[in-house]
Order: structure tokens, then C-alpha cells, then sequence
DNA sequence: TTGTGATATCTGATATATCACATATCAGAA
DNA sequence: TTCTGATATGTGATATATCAGATATCACAA
């Protein structure tokens, strides 16, 4: 969205999602904690017809669970779910790439290859919010290339319950390197056209989640 | 649910979700059929509250689309998302299996065989219903060897929205008859512990687009 | 002291009224 | 005749009031 509308044509439903979205996605609303329908249509200054609108989209998204007269309470995000959400994001992806493969070119290449380096500047500035978005528009590229919008629908749902569950302040600086470094290993073998490779790396490397474990760990606060 | 409760605790939300559901699937509910939401409360005998809450649910899960102040419509399935759904069945069914061999015992095996039997019989009794249910329980059975909660999820919604679109009085009896041959086969293949046969045969053969698209486009009347 | 029933309170679920945008129709001006 | 603005109608979106199940607390009997 690059321009600005003059009126806000949002309706309050949307708006309402988006701002839960976005206060689990700071760390105001943690795992856990109960959401009250009076309260918080007041403080939003709106009904409770457009909040329970949004809350029962995100309990169908997993974000909540919507307890009937007896409270709205944010999901946890546990270790199993994280194996299970990676073990899904691998194989879609790999699906992806290899089913679109025929479609992947030179200039695909080329902008991976650019988003891969503004990672790296992203990084070095401490700009997570742009690296994040990089990370996201690296792999859209050769998701979108098999043209199935089922995979790009789920595989986002499941990056949105990962990526925007409460997160800390700080990304893990060596997670980050090592991520770099394997879309860079990752670009290669698609370079090199070796589809069936790259499909691999996807589900048993980048997506691995016990390769990729020690930074979960890290990451979501399980070692304490 | 073997017991039927002297008081019917369901919600009226989740009592229009499954009204309308069954409408779709009876082809009362068709593609492309405008939703009233003044009309149908009323026929409902509720009001419009659960009816715009079911209604929610069911555009997140890809049933209908809400336009709104102008309409909710149900939504086709296009020939691209059969084949897109395929895709992602076949790869997420596969994955269950490759990651939960070590789980499947002789046991899980012979019930595979005691459910496609009863689907041999379902058959021969024409009796769609059991056949489509014993159908969802003997693939059930692999998916659950994962333990992979997702998966399961993502493709009970996926195959809830390939089988419960209204769908003709009759089956096709050849394909039918084809599936039951393909899960022997399968059967066999984990029988004999070749899973990556089995995971490959799950995703080229019969979650395969491509092999099943003349009963797909049979099935779906796509062939007008 | 413990257990049970009654009552109070909490909180989401539902009903009803009204709103607000989208579309169609009509009337008048050019 | 065509175009434009005003008005009417349609339909989902939202606000508000009330309901109804869940839970906590209190009072009384055993």
C-alpha cells in the first residue's frame, strides 16, 4: 500500500485484527494472557460486535482460543507446535520449488540474490523489521513460482504464527549469519539448477527443525 | 459423539456453521449462491449475530466470500485449487508418512486392510456416506503416525472442502473402485516397510493431479 | 467442620435496533 | 438523448441491551 487514502475504508473488524496482530507481535499481549471483551472494546472505543469479529478469525488462525463465557486467552506457542509448523513449512516449501521450477529464470536468481545481500545490510544496521521483511520476500520467490496459492495461503498463516508471536527485542545475531549463509547455499544449487537439491536443502536444512533447534531454543525461550 | 446429551449445549454459532456446511454439501448451498443474511436468520430462527459468526469462520476456511454491504456468495472450486489442494495433500499425507514409519506397527497396517475391506462392502451397498468416512479413517491412520498436529489439521480442512462442496448423489464407481486399488497398493508397500515408495506413491499417484484429473473433472463436472 | 443449595458476579453469546456503504432508480438540466 | 445529482432501496457492519452459562461466594443444615 503506498498511497494513503484520504478516508479510512478499514472496517473495524480488520482494524481490531490488525491491532491484536500487532500487540501479540510486540509482546503486549503474551501467551497466556486473557483478553476481556468489555475491557478492551472500551479501550479500542468500539463495540463488541467488531472484536469478537476478529477474535473469532484468530482463533480460526490459532492465535486464540476463544473459551465460550469463560474468557479469551492467547495461545502459547509450544516446541511441538514450532517441530510441527517447520515440519509443514519444509515439505510445502520444497513442494514449491520443485513443482515451479520450470518457471524459475535468471532474473529469479538475481533477486534472490539482492534481498540475500539487504539481509546483510538489514542485519549490520540492526534492522530487523526490513530484514524480517527480506527473509519473507526471498523465499515468496520461488513459493509464487509454482503458482499454487494454497501453498503461499498456508505456509504464510503458519510464518505468521511463527513470526509474529511475541517476539524479543533482539533477533539471535548468529541465527541471523547462519540464515544468510544458507539462502546463499540455497541460491546456488537453484543457480546451478539443481532443483531436486535445493528442494532437500529447503526441507532438511533450512526447515529442519532439528538442525535449525539449538536457535528455537534461543529464540522462543525454552531453555529456561 | 456416541451420546446424545439430554440438553444441546451446542452453540447457535457452531449449530449454523454445521447447518451450513450441510447445506453446501447437499448442493442446497451451490457455488455462486448469494447468502442473505436477513433471510436466512430468519429461516434459522436467529439472529443475525450467529449467523455473520459461522459466516466468519467459514470465508476464513475458504467456503464463501464476504463482500461487504454487498453480499456473501459462495464460493466455487476452480479447477486451479483442486489442483492446488492436491498438491499440497500429497505432499503434507507423504511427509506424515515418512515421519511417522518408525510408529506404524502390524497393527495399523491390518486396520488399513479391515478399512478398505469396509470400504469394498460400503461400495457394493452403495452406501457413500460410511465409504467416504472409512475412506478419511484409513488415511487417518498414517497422518496420525506423525504426530504432527498441523498436518492434520491443514488436510482435514483441505479434504473438508474438496469432499463437503456439493457433491452429486453418486460417486464414480471406477474411480472408486481405482482408490481402493491404490490404497492396496499403498497398504502393501508399508506393509513391506518401503515408506519412501509408500510416501511416493502417496504424492505422484494418488494424491497426483495429474493421474486423477479425468475422474476430477468427471467427479467436479468440470467437462461441459 | 463439611457439604449442598442459593445467590451474586463475571464474561462471552445472542437479539434487536440503527448505521453506513453499495447499488439502482428517478428526475431534471444540458 | 445523455449525463449528473438526488433519492430510494438493499445488505452487511456496528452499537447497545439482554441473555445465559460458568464460577465464586455465602448461608445453612447435617
Amino acid at each position: 500500500m503506498t498511497t494513503k487514502h484520504v478516508l479510512n475504508l478499514t472496517s473495524l473488524k480488520d482494524q481490531v485484527y490488525m491491532y491484536l496482530s500487532d500487540q501479540m507481535k510486540k509482546g503486549v499481549l503474551k501467551p497466556g494472557t486473557a483478553i476481556n471483551m468489555d475491557e478492551t472494546s472500551e479501550r479500542l472505543g468500539v463495540s463488541k460486535t467488531p472484536l469478537r469479529d476478529a477474535l473469532i478469525r484468530l482463533e480460526v488462525e490459532g492465535f486464540v482460543t476463544i473459551h465460550p463465557r469463560r474468557g479469551v486467552v492467547v495461545n502459547p506457542l509450544t516446541l511441538q507446535e514450532i517441530r510441527d509448523y517447520y515440519q509443514v513449512i519444509g515439505a510445502l516449501e520444497s513442494t514449491a520449488l520443485l513443482s515451479g521450477s520450470a518457471s524459475l529464470e535468471d532474473s529469479h536468481v538475481e533477486k534472490m540474490r539482492r534481498l540475500n545481500k539487504a539481509m546483510i545490510e538489514a542485519l549490520k544496521k540492526r534492522n530487523f523489521g526490513v530484514y524480517y521483511q527480506k527473509n519473507l520476500d526471498l523465499h515468496d520467490i520461488y513459493i509464487n513460482s509454482s503458482g499454487n496459492r494454497i501453498i503461499k495461503m498456508t505456509v504464510d498463516t503458519l510464518k505468521k504464527r511463527l513470526y509474529d508471536f511475541p517476539r524479543p527485542k533482539d533477533y539471535i545475531r548468529e541465527w541471523e549469519e547462519e540464515s544468510i549463509k544458507e539462502h546463499q547455499a540455497l541460491i546456488g544449487l537453484i543457480a546451478e539448477e539443481k532443483f531436486q537439491e535445493a528442494a532437500d536443502y529447503i526441507r532438511d536444512v533450512h526447515w529442519s527443525f532439528e538442525v535449525q533447534e539449538k536457535y528455537l531454543r534461543k529464540y522462543y525461550l525454552f531453555d529456561e
